[in-house]
RNA sequence: GCGGACGUGGCUCAGUUGGUAGAGCAUCACCUUGCCAAGGUGAGGGUCGCGGGUUCGAAUCCCGUCGUCCGCUCCA
C-alpha cells in the first residue's frame, strides 16, 4: 500500500464509519474543523483516558486540573506569547515564495530568485484568537482564547502546590482545548486551529532539570509503543538551537512516520523557570518554593510533555491501519480492513451478534450484551450475514465479537471470536465476563 | 495570504458539441443462508459545493465565494 494511499485510505474509513466529520458540511465546510462522530468520540476519550491515567492514576507524583480557557491578558503578556507568537511574513512577488522577515539572509535574496527577488510588505500573524469579554468591545475587554494549556497549570503553581502539599519533583496534568490561528492548517485532524491538548507540567529543582528531561523523553516514546506504535514508526528528535520557542533551553520531539513524513507527535521541552519568573514578575506574587529539607527557596524549573490529542489519535489510527488477503469461501482471497487497535483505544470493545435475526436468538443477543455492558462498550448487530458483520467490527477496530448461535440455545456457551487471530473459542455465558476481562487486562 | 489541481447521491465515479442526471458499492425492508462481507425481490436517497451572470434552456460557458489536496509557512 503506498503511503499517500493510506492517509486517504483512513481519511476515508473515518468518514465512512463515523470517527470523524468534515465540521459544518451542511454550509460546505468551515477550513481546519472537524466533528468527533460517534466512534471518533469514544476512541479519542479512550487515548485521553489512557494518558491520563498514565500521568495521574499510576503516579503519585502527578496531579491533574482543568482551568479556564479564557485567562487575564496579563498572562499571555509575561508568557511571551502577545509578543513572540507573532510571526512577521514576507511574500517575493518573483517566485511567490514566503519567508518569515527575520529569517531572511542579510542580502535580501530570496533562494530561487537571487536578486530578482522583490518582497511585499512584512505582515504580522499572530496565532492567538482575539475576541471580547463582556458587553462592549474596547481595549480593556480584550481577551484571548488560550494557544496552550500549560499558563493554566503555571498560574495555579502555588494553589496545587500547597493544596496538595507536594514537593519537587511533582507535576500538574491537564487536557483541554487550544487554539492557534495557525497559517495554513492541513493534514487531515494533524494541524487544526482548535486543538486538544495533554500537557504535563513538570516541576523539579534546577540542577535536576536535563535529568528529568531526558527520563521524560524516553517515558513518552515508551507510552506510544505501550499502546500499539511500532518502535520503526517513531524516533526522537532533539531541536537545533535556532529552532527553539522563547521559552526552552532544550527540546526533543517525539516523531511519528506520517504518511507524509516524519512529523512531530508530541513536544518534549525543558522550559527552564522561564514561566514561573515571568508570572512572578509580572504579578509580583512569590512562584517560588521553600525546600525545608536543604533551607533553600528555588524557583522550580519545569519539565513539560506536550502532545496533541487529536494528533494522537490519528498516529494511531495509521499505525493500526491494515489490509490483509484472507481466503474466502469459493477458494480465492479477499481484502480485509483491519484496524488492529489496542483494545484500549477500540472506541467499541465488544461487538455482540447473534448469528441471524431469528426470534428465539436475538433476546439472548440482548440478554449478554445487557450483562457486559456495564463493563465493556458494546455494539449489537444482528443485519446482515454474520461475516459480513466480522467485517464491519474489524474495520473499526472491535477486538472480539461475542457470537450467539443456535447450540447456544442447548449449552448456553457462545463464540468468542478474535480481531487479529480470527480464531474462535466457546465460552460458557456464565464465565464470559471473566473471559473477556482476562483478556481485555 | 500566494501559486497549482479539484468539488456530481453515504463512498468511487460516468455524464458526449449547453436541452432539464446515471452506474457500481453502501443503506433500509422482506425472503434465503447460518461462523468470516458483496443470493433474491423491493425501497429510499442528488435543485450536480454555494451565489450571481450569459442563454429559450447550464452539472456542462463566465464571474465571485466556500471547501479539499499539493507547495511556501507552521509545530501539539
Amino acid at each position: 500500500m503506498g503511503k499517500p494511499d493510506l492517509m486517504e485510505r483512513v481519511v476515508n474509513l473515518c468518514k465512512r464509519r463515523g470517527f470523524v466529520f468534515p465540521s459544518s458540511e451542511i454550509y460546505g465546510g468551515f477550513r481546519s474543523t472537524w466533528d468527533y462522530g460517534p466512534l471518533g468520540v469514544l476512541m479519542k476519550r479512550n487515548v485521553k483516558d489512557a494518558w491520563w491515567r498514565s500521568m495521574v492514576q499510576l503516579r503519585d507524583d502527578i496531579v491533574g486540573i482543568d482551568a479556564a480557557i479564557l485567562m487575564s491578558p496579563k498572562v499571555w503578556e509575561a508568557s511571551g506569547h502577545l509578543s513572540t507568537f507573532t510571526d512577521p511574513l514576507v511574500d517575493c512577488r518573483n517566485c511567490k515564495e514566503r519567508f518569515r522577515a527575520d529569517h531572511l539572509p542579510a542580502s535580501g535574496a530570496c533562494p530561487s530568485c537571487g536578486a530578482k527577488s522583490s518582497f511585499t510588505e512584512a505582515r504580522n500573524f499572530n496565532l492567538m484568537f482575539k475576541t471580547y469579554v463582556g458587553p462592549v468591545e474596547d481595549d480593556a475587554s480584550v481577551a484571548y482564547l488560550r494557544p496552550e494549556t500549560a499558563q493554566g497549570i503555571f498560574v495555579n503553581f502555588v494553589s496545587v502546590q500547597t493544596t496538595t502539599r507536594k514537593k519537587p519533583p511533582f507535576g500538574i496534568a491537564q487536557i483541554g482545548k487550544s487554539f492557534r490561528n495557525e497559517i495554513t492548517p492541513g493534514n487531515f485532524i494533524f494541524r487544526t486551529r482548535e486543538f486538544e491538548q495533554m500537557e504535563m507540567e513538570y516541576f523539579v529543582p534546577p540542577e535536576d532539570a536535563p535529568r528529568w528531561y531526558e527520563y521524560w523523553c524516553q517515558e513518552r516514546l515508551r507510552w506510544f509503543v505501550d499502546l500499539g506504535i511500532p518502535e520503526s514508526r517513531l524516533r526522537l528528535r532533539p531541536h537545533d538551537p535556532d529552532e527553539l520557542s522563547h521559552y526552552s533551553a532544550a527540546t526533543s520531539d517525539v516523531e511519528f512516520d506520517y504518511p507524509w513524513g516524519w512529523g512531530e507527535l508530541e513536544g518534549i521541552a525543558n522550559r527552564t523557570d522561564f514561566d514561573l519568573t515571568q508570572h512572578a514578575k509580572l504579578s509580583g506574587e512569590d512562584l517560588s518554593y521553600y525546600d525545608q529539607d536543604q533551607d533553600r527557596r528555588y524557583v522550580p524549573y519545569v519539565v513539560e510533555p506536550a502532545l496533541g490529542a487529536d494528533r494522537a489519535m490519528l498516529a494511531f489510527l495509521l499505525a493500526a491501519y491494515d489490509e490483509e488477503e484472507v481466503p474466502n469461501d469459493k477458494g480465492g482471497t479477499e481484502k480485509r480492513t483491519v484496524l488492529r487497535l489496542d483494545p484500549r483505544l477500540a472506541p467499541v470493545t465488544i461487538a455482540v451478534l447473534p448469528l441471524s435475526r431469528n426470534e428465539r436468538l436475538v433476546p439472548v443477543a440482548d440478554e449478554v450484551a445487557a450483562q457486559l455492558r456495564p463493563h465493556f462498550m458494546i455494539d449489537v448487530d444482528s443485519a446482515g450475514s454474520i461475516g459480513r458483520r466480522y467485517r464491519r467490527q474489524d474495520e473499526v477496530g472491535t477486538p472480539w465479537c461475542v457470537t450467539i448461535d443456535f447450540d447456544t440455545l442447548d449449552d448456553h456457551a457462545v463464540t468468542v471470536r478474535d480481531r487479529d487471530s480470527m480464531a474462535q473459542e466457546r465460552v460458557a455465558i456464565d464465565d464470559l465476563l471473566g473471559c473477556l476481562q482476562e483478556r481485555n487486562r
